[in-house]
DNA sequence: TTCCCGAGGA
DNA sequence: TCCTCGGGAA
């Protein structure tokens, strides 16, 4: 038997939970799309792309029925694209095998693409109020707080008896998970917790001894490697309107695979910003020397830094017009500003624009 | 600049 | 068991 203040989490999650989009309906293909899309993603960056996916693909049916290319351009920006690729998939294999409903199983649950322990887990319990245990980043952190442990496999040992407990006090599993979860996300936060208004923390072990700062145990981070790349914001004038050209990814890139992207290439170091008219002498020999076709009317927009993992990109962009065809880049085509969005992207073409 | 966050493949 | 994938907030 673990002491934990059940009943108090719970009326503090009742007072404080916030109001999300994905808690309006909490079905299993509402639980499953909001918790993968949760994967590794702030809440406040989810809203809008869970908005936006719900509105297209209502059931699990119609998304299985959708093609790649209708699901990845609504996550074009979001991160991780796998995550798209498989929701995909499993809507498939469960609407041919499970007649589209989601299984109730933690087994069979896990065999499903995209659907690891913690999302099973969240399923089981949001949707389906079975008693499985959570453990992502937010409930960990507040049981490592709690209990002074850093042992994974302590946590998970605590976290599976306290939804037993939880259960035999017949609390629902949905609201158990959800609450220390909303805790640890508004409350037991990493850098900041306010312990003074946490309804743990009259038995915290990390507050009674002020070691919140050394709970959980840190992983080791990998040294970020930087990267530089020259970026072609081609430009044209087709039927009187303005078009990009971009072009798409291949499957065997490093990452972004198959994504639609404004032309880059990799550059052996750093471009001084300095001297502009060097640095567009400069790109246009790069890009000339590897794509056979002229750019004129050079305009250096400014660069910009983005994160990819332990990766950090420093992209310069020029914007041009453009004679003949780019070779060398796989398919490209040319897309008016307004379809840009239509497209399945990364953020790196937001950031390119928004110079 | 550093930190945070699950699943899958090697 | 380790390493990889994106992105935004602080
Ligand atoms: S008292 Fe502080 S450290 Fe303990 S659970 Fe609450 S917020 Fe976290």
């Amino acid at each position: 038997m673990i002491t934990f203040p059940f009943h108090e989490l719970e009326f503090w999650y009742q007072q404080f939970k916030r109001d999300l989009p994905w808690r309006k309906f909490q079905d299993a293909y509402h639980v499953w799309v909001s918790e993968i899309m949760l994967q590794q993603t702030q809440v406040n960056n989810v809203i809008p792309y869970y908005q936006r996916f719900l509105k297209k693909f209502p059931t699990i049916k119609a998304l299985a029925q959708a093609e790649e290319e209708d699901v990845l351009p609504l996550w074009s920006g979001l991160g991780y694209y796998t995550r798209a690729r498989n929701l995909l998939k499993t809507a498939r294999i469960v609407t041919e095998k499970f007649k589209g409903n989601l299984p109730s199983t933690f087994e069979e649950l896990l065999k499903l693409p995209g659907i690891g322990p913690y999302t099973a887990g969240a399923i089981l319990s949001i949707a389906y109020h079975l008693p499985y245990p959570v453990l992502d980043g937010n409930v960990k952190r507040v049981f490592s707080r709690f209990f002074l442990e850093k042992s994974n496999q302590k946590l998970e040992e605590i976290a599976k008896h306290l939804i037993d407990q939880s259960y035999q006090l017949k609390n629902d599993p949905s609201s158990f998970n959800q609450s220390l979860m909303e805790l640890g996300a508004l409350v037991c936060n990493p850098q900041n917790p306010t312990c003074l208004s946490c309804p743990l923390q009259k038995g915290c072990g990390a507050f009674k001894k002020n070691l919140q700062s050394f709970y959980p145990q840190l992983t080791k981070k990998n040294q970020t490697q930087y990267r530089f790349f020259a970026l072609l914001m081609a430009v044209k004038k087709i039927d009187g309107s303005i078009k990009f050209l971009v072009r798409k990814r291949s499957k065997n890139e490093q990452w972004l695979k198959e994504l639609w992207e404004f032309p880059m290439i990799q550059l052996k170091k750093d471009l001084k910003v300095r001297n502009k008219q060097a640095l567009l002498e400069e790109f246009f020999k790069i890009f000339s020397q590897q794509t056979k076709c002229k750019i004129k009317e050079c305009a250096y927009m400014g660069n910009f830094f983005h994160s990819i993992t332990h990766h950090r990109l420093k992209i310069h962009v020029v914007k041009s017009s453009l004679d003949g065809s780019l070779q060398g880049f796989g398919p490209t085509q040319w897309v008016a500003n307004k379809d840009l969005k239509k497209i399945a992207s990364s953020s790196i073409l937001k950031k390119a624009l928004a110079l």
